[in-house]
DNA sequence: TGACATTGTGTAGGCGCCTACATAACCATG
DNA sequence: CATGGTTATGTAGGCGCCTACACAATGTCA
């Protein structure tokens, strides 16, 4: 807490120095960081894509037709994030969608023949991501197999649950009720 | 490309079966998973906190008053970025700022006496997220140090160069210039 | 049949970061 | 001291994701 020097000295890294409460910071700036190379990739080469497409196209490619809901399911994100992304695949044509006869709450996406195209060509940039990210586990030593078992932690005990559970938190806590500022 | 069954089967993650062009999305994932529950966390605790608070307060606790710039460069985040966060941390009391006297382009900012309040009384839940951040790391197998050679790998050779690279791609790419849909 | 919970999808608005652009203060010149 | 380049900061709007809430279609049960 004592104020040092305000100039001079700089760490060469701050989520280096102070790991802890800024991982999910340093999570997200190197998430930033390469998706935004990628995206630069795609420009590069002439082709309009948008990062949060992939996940969607792919399964489309890999598994055939597919609802909001179980896109969702299967990429781990908010049924709220996939329809967004579908609204935007529709506009750009890739994708189009229509009601189950079975069911008319979900929607069946599946790929236009501009879709499947749009995949075809990028095949080759996607292989090449693939090859980079070799590259960079081999760099990173390992890295890909490090995020496998981060990913399985969090899945056994939670963040939350963490940094709630006593032996960590509740001991150090100093008890005074003074926080709640708003 | 084969359309195959469309329910049923589901791989257990897409970003690691199709690990290289979805890195960035895991990467964000698993940030988001953090930062939200450390977020929860300071919740729980009654405590009225924003992430992007952290990076700023702990430079200023650590080294005194600083500027917008020097801030970012020390945080690896743009002006930008910084410049909300105190505009944020100033909204809530906890930081104050000043023209700098000897060039008034430079705004100083220091922490008031409710930021040092605030941090004193986060102190406990930052070593826990240490705590945390060592577990996991353990549970990771030498996570932070795969974040750590990650990081350096970036630096030097950008994603965009090892994308555009022409060893990896170029060799691959299909050179019909049928891309550029907008 | 009508009431009511459940399920699938959509909208509004927020997060922390970004890029592109705007502005103001500073620093050289002439 | 006017001109123009540089530097420090701010604003507007975008990214991909999120939560909270709205709503329609479906299932359930009296």
């Amino acid at each position: 807490m004592s104020i040092a020097n305000g100039e001079g000295i700089e760490p060469m890294d701050y989520t280096r120095s102070c790991g802890g409460a800024a991982i999910g910071a340093r999570l997200r700036r190197l998430s930033e960081s390469i998706d935004g190379d990628t995206m630069r990739a795609y420009a590069a080469l002439g082709v309009q894509f948008e990062q949060r497409w992939f996940g969607v196209l792919n399964q489309l490619a890999l598994n055939g037709p597919a609802t909001v809901g179980e896109l969702a399911s299967t990429l781990r994100i908010t049924h709220v994030s996939v329809s967004q992304t579908r609204n935007s695949l529709e506009k750009a044509g890739i994708v189009v969608s229509e009601a189950d006869p079975s069911d008319a709450r979900r929607r069946r996406l599946m790929l236009t023949d501009a879709g499947l195209a749009l995949i075809e060509r990028l095949q080759p940039l996607w292989r090449t991501c693939e090859k980079v990210a070799l590259e960079l586990t081999a760099e990173a030593g390992d890295l890909m197999a490090a995020l496998d078992r981060l990913d399985d932690a969090l899945t056994r005990r939670t963040m939350f649950e963490r940094l709630m559970s006593g032996t960590t938190l509740l001991d150090d806590l100093d008890p005074t009720p003074q926080g709640r500022t708003g």
